[in-house]
DNA sequence: TTGAAAGCGCTAACAG
DNA sequence: CTGTTAGCGCTTTCAA
């Protein structure tokens, strides 16, 4: 392994004092042109790079540089459109960041902020797995920022963006009840998720705007995977008093619950709605009516308001709360038999 | 902003020298019980964490812990899952991962690749972009590693990880002719992209293996978004001499085709058959015939190399090269008229 | 304008 | 088993 060049290679490469060439690579004035040119030549000829661990060291309170993003999946198109947003408001403030996969699972995401925070990383975007994020305020106190996204942070008085899930599904089940449909189903995400448990209580709301009784065999929560999904889809179809609708919590279950329309061999009659948009929503038949979010403006605001703290920013934690859209396609508008 | 405690702190604290504390926080033995929990009772109470940028620079020659993955743009899914599977497997070996995006642009390119070599990364999962990578070189010849992935580099000797683009998309366009299409047009990427001028020998050499003239007019290539693919398919479906079917050079340009055969309101008689698969491609009308790459597979791949060669696999660079499968569907098993 | 010295937080290499 | 010393590559500070 050839060892890097560091500072005092070039200074001598160059016959000044370390110092001076610190100083050409950081474009400090006063520094003779002449000195200048034969450092940049020195610099060249060794391939020399400067040393930012060494740097972030010895110029502390200052930042890292680095901020550390903290999702669920970032093979999840939602997740990787968050995530290329606070890439992008990042590298364009000369910040790069570090991915961390959680898969909802507390111990993971422990595991990375801990990791993340031994790097020294100026910040952090979460988007909190379900349960206390107490560990995260040992950091935020040692200095660390952080800003929630998509959820809220248990425990935490941070920054926060999140989309308006439950009026946003409140909206959408009552599009459902608007043409005539009173069984409506519902398949949503493990209910200690917030998101999942704003959307389902956005769901009763509506139920209770009109008057009807939820049904409990409609209900299935605790879906984690499409092909559960899939089997909770088929089961809610294939009961003896099947929902005339179904609204389904994000857009993995919305693609595991398709699945089982096609499959079904009854003439499709259940009408959809979807939280969560994605790829192809508009061509499949009938088109998926969904409630739209904006992944990308999720992490982009977050973004700005991380970047903003740890460039000094000590106004009260603000939390941004983003505006969903009902799509109307042609799923959702499948009238009652 | 808070002062994070040191190992002096902590060394206070507990009444022990700050080097007891360095053993008792890296599980060296040797420590005497008591010591050690006094120890750890101090770092809990201080909420002490290792700084490990300054423990990577006392370690010489060791490693910082930290890859860079180097990918076209996060949010498609192709390199999304990509980055998953670096990921997972990065994070089992304890290293974290950088992440930036290129856009498939060569200053951004370097200017990533730098940022991370700053940050004294171990190694680099690079999806090259078209034109050179001698700048690569120069940061290897320092002892970063570099693994290529889905392309090789250009002017790079290094481990690469491929998957066999040219007999893949010569299988698929053979499976066409097969079918009695003679008249076949290909929509690609920019042509100095490795995979999309392979793809497109691959194209020709079918054409070929069947005696059959290429039709310059049926080939559109530097298709760079999806709404550019629509257009350039609509363009070809439209023309006085149509092709009866359609070959589409990666996952977004197919989605972009797509739309524009619903837009179509002739009766859609042209095949199509797109390298890459997607999510809801078999829930399309008709499902869409594919070549399946897996791109987990690639990127668990070139991470497994990646960390063979930080702990010290010095074997001579291989090229791994993935097969490819063709998924029949449907939509590329429509007859010419 | 330049350089020498000190030290960031940590670990390697000794000494006790 | 434990502590002392030195030094990683860099920047801060201060003197020349």
């Amino acid at each position: 392994m050839p060892k890097r060049p560091t500072m005092k290679d070039v200074a001598r490469a160059a016959g000044v004092s370390h110092m001076t060439v610190s100083r050409v690579v950081n474009g400090d004035t006063g520094v003779l042109p002449d000195k200048v040119s034969r450092v940049e030549r020195a610099i060249r000829k060794l391939g020399y790079q400067r040393n930012d661990m060494a740097r972030q060291l010895r110029r502390q309170g200052q930042t890292t540089g680095t901020i550390g993003l903290v999702v669920d999946d970032v093979a999840n198109t939602f997740w990787s459109a968050l995530a290329r947003a606070v890439e992008d408001v990042a590298m364009r403030r000369g910040f790069l960041v570090l991915v961390g996969s959680t898969n909802d699972d507390r111990r993971r995401e422990q595991e990375v902020v801990a990791a993340f925070c031994a790097r020294r990383v100026d910040g952090l975007v979460v988007v909190p797995v379900a349960g206390s994020q107490r560990f995260l305020r040992t950091q935020m106190a040692m200095g660390t920022r952080v800003v929630c996204v998509d959820r809220p942070g248990d425990g935490l008085e941070v920054d926060t963006v999140v989309v308006d899930n439950r009026p946003g599904t409140r909206d959408a089940i009552a599009h459902l009840i608007g043409q005539g449909h009173e069984r409506i189903g519902f398949l949503g995400d493990r209910d200690d998720i917030w998101t999942a448990e704003e959307r389902y209580t956005g769901y009763l709301d509506a139920l209770g705007d009109a008057r009807i009784e939820p049904t409990p065999s409609h209900v299935r929560r605790g879906v984690r995977t499409a092909a559960q999904a899939t089997e909770a889809a088929r089961e809610l179809m294939t009961a003896r008093h099947p929902p005339t609708a179904i609204f389904t919590g994000n857009n993995m279950i919305t693609i595991g619950a398709i699945a089982a329309f096609s499959q079904d061999d009854r003439p499709r009659a259940t009408a959809l709605v979807g939280f969560d948009d994605f790829p192809l929503a508009d061509r499949l038949a009938p088109p998926v009516t969904v409630v739209q979010q904006d992944p990308a403006a999720l992490g982009a605001t977050a973004a700005q308001m991380l970047l903003a703290r740890i460039e000094g920013d000590t106004a009260p934690p603000r939390t941004v709360v983003l505006k969903t859209r009902l799509l109307t396609r042609g799923s959702g508008e499948i009238p009652p038999p």
